[in-house]
DNA sequence: GCTGATGCGGAACGCTCACTCCGCTTACGG
DNA sequence: CCGTAAGCGGAGTGAGCGTTCCGCATCAGC
């Protein structure tokens, strides 16, 4: 699902047995830190890949080296996802988003705090994921599934806030965070005929404000 | 806002200087917590308490103790709000349990992962917290102010997904998460009108499932 | 004030973990 | 088949951090 470019700009090719272990060690890293966070050691990683930790090392200068390598990966499927719900034209297009992203995320539960780190992040890709964002709401909110009070920034909000519940129930509950999802989907929905919740009376988060907060180094 | 019980069992009082570096290394604590998170050393903690770290290792035996006692203190103020919540008779009562919740989340944010950590919860206070939620929805349901699919788990999951919303938004912006908040609750009113997520396809998560999820050992 | 118990500070210890180094092995072009 | 560049493994290194220890300071009862 997530393609890998073999290699930066296309030096010299690796020789085999070491492009089979460079696949081999970020299987093993999806796998390993999926299971036990990304405190796991490095040692771990290469145990579960079949190879010695100075295998790893020259593949990835550093951990945090196949750490990005992981996320850059998700963060183009997940902008892929994005460019597909654009195609919908009855406005469930960032449903499809939000469903879409869940499903990326709970198959790759390791790296998620760094996914949304915006940081580190290429700058064209968030640029391009941002704009979809706000097409892809404005599209709802003109097909009348999604009330119109609803921001940009309460979506970001929402689908960092769907992180941090994937990330720590698809060990136990593999699909828990769908349930949750339509619950907060249900809650993006112009309001009901008794008026509750027809006013939210907080307001929206700024850009800066989400900026500052996904920027914020997580541990590790 | 915390009662802090000065000692387990009221053995012989401690010192008046230690008794107050008992509080310092506890406000410390919070404060040095709530900045860079959980992985912050204990050398920093003593350090903003004006003591040294052989002090602060004589009052809290680990440093894993210091965090029990923060956690300890929230879980009685979350409780308090819980049963204060349950006096509502307007089926209010389980969006004010949320709405307190998150305050008191906000302000003390650095323990929040250890908060909702099952382990090592004293099991009446979890019980009855569990109870009262049950208690709450029920009545809100009642109210016709939630939805009626809407259950207990549910419920546990939206405290959940507040926690990691809280976390990585106050510094930035430390109201951000009622907006997020509200929207959740919107999210448990009744359907409107055109029938958009009349129905929750995914099944809710069941208490065991509830219980692992939250059990899962966090880092550090 | 005197005295003993209680408390204090911070240097030192040891463990964990990211990262390095180097002698040995393996792929691959000619 | 051979030479060599590329790759490999895993013991070793150093830094960070939780925890301990012990000589000195401080409180409290008489």
């Amino acid at each position: 699902m997530t393609e890998r470019n073999a290699a930066p700009i296309a030096a010299r090719p690796l020789r085999r047995d070491a492009a089979e272990n460079r696949e081999r060690l970020l299987d093993a890293a999806i796998q390993v830190f999926a299971e036990h966070g990304l405190d796991a050691g490095v040692d771990e990683v290469a145990r579960v890949a079949g190879v010695g930790t100075g295998t790893l090392y020259r593949r990835f200068p550093t951990k945090q080296a196949l750490i990005d390598e992981l996320v850059g990966g998700m963060r183009r499927s997940i902008l892929a996802v994005a460019r597909r719900a654009a195609l919908a034209t009855d406005g469930s297009g960032i449903e499809d988003l939000l469903v879409g992203a869940g499903e990326l995320q709970a198959a790759q539960s390791g790296c998620l705090r760094r996914l949304w780190n915006q940081s580190d992040a290429e700058s064209d890709a968030l640029n391009e994921f941002r704009s979809l964002i706000g097409v892809l709401l404005k599209s709802g909110q003109a097909a009348g599934r999604i009330r119109p009070d609803v921001t940009s920034t309460d979506v970001s909000m929402l689908l960092w806030s769907l992180r941090g519940v994937i990330e720590s129930t698809v060990a136990a509950a593999p699909n828990a965070w769908r349930r949750h999802l339509e619950l907060m989907i249900a809650g993006l929905r112009p309001v009901g005929p008794d008026g509750l919740s027809a006013v939210l009376s907080a307001k929206p988060m700024t850009v800066a404000q989400l900026r500052a907060a996904t920027a914020a180094a997580p541990q590790s």
